[in-house]
DNA sequence: CGCAACATTGACGTGCGCGTTAACGTTGAT
DNA sequence: ATCAACGTTAACGCGCACGTCAATGTTGCG
């Protein structure tokens, strides 16, 4: 029951669905797909998934919900940020220098993208925020008249 | 060509679609599901946007593209939101009063939740902003090194 | 009047992101 | 060994948000 026995673990596709709030279908799907490598299973062929697994698919669900992007797009992101991990699990291994760097180049452009992506849609958003503000204060302005019509006696007011 | 020709003209769906970079189909798709209501008509049957169908239509793409939403459930806001100018529209006949200010809550408390979303929308994104910028920093640090690796002499870097 | 450009209403088609069902295998506790 | 709970693949289905014809009508300019 405690988090205790959690630290680690892997998990079944059940509970792996569960913690990500998504079900087993998408999750399968998520694979199918290609947006999740396929994962290591138990002798009798059970996914496993394991804490980066679990991470992936939260990015997952925060670029799809969040951004609004297609699965196919979130795709690309993926395998442009996997390149971070190849590099650093390739490190030593140092064939072809320059190419690992250029990679780099490419994942740090990839993720500049997104930053840009998101301060555009917050941008926006907060103006969107802004003229329902705005309307909020139109609506109050008139339950206001309509309260002075009905009842013209002043009366406590609650904040 | 100057914008003068333009106040207060009636678009046809065409420039209607062009200008809110939408296509025909999705207007008219729009007004099928009732998101958008069925536009005045020219007498060979063509309909004609107002500047306030041009506004709605604009509302539409923002709360699907920027919140997410489906077109039902902008279809439900955006009815909660038509009670103000239904409000306004009556006003004067001002049968059952009590009614309208019943409304006019109702619609402010849409458009409060509408507000709520969208906070939390932009926390989460400039959550998701903050791993994303840490991400490049963590970038920058690998190529440095890697620039570090391959020329060993100091050279002068930009902020 | 002719003709191109633009519009109309159906109706069927499509891609995405899964849901659902069927038939079957695995695990683990009792 | 049994049995419930959990998992597997394969295949079909589905709702949404339109795309894409096809057949037909309208507008407006020369």
């Amino acid at each position: 029951m405690a988090d205790i026995s959690n630290r680690g673990r892997l998990l079944q596709i059940g509970e792996a669905a569960e913690r990500a709030s998504l079900t087993q279908r998408t999750l399968r799907y998520y694979e199918e797909k290609g947006l999740l490598s396929p994962p290591t299973r138990m002798d009798g062929g059970f996914r496993l998934y394991t804490a980066d697994d679990m991470e992936r698919i939260d990015r997952i669900r925060q670029l799809k919900e969040l951004l609004g992007f297609s699965l196919a797009e979130i795709k690309e992101m993926l395998e442009a940020e996997d390149v971070r991990l190849q590099i650093r699990a390739e490190w030593r291994k140092d064939a072809d220098a320059e190419e690992k760097a250029e990679k780099a180049r490419t994942a740090r452009e990839v993720t500049l993208q997104q930053i840009t992506l998101i301060d555009q849609k917050m941008g926006k958003m907060s103006s969107l925020r802004e003229t329902l503000a705005e309307r909020v204060r139109k609506y109050d302005e008139m339950l206001l008249r309509f309260a002075e019509a009905q009842e013209p006696e002043p009366a406590t007011i609650q904040s």
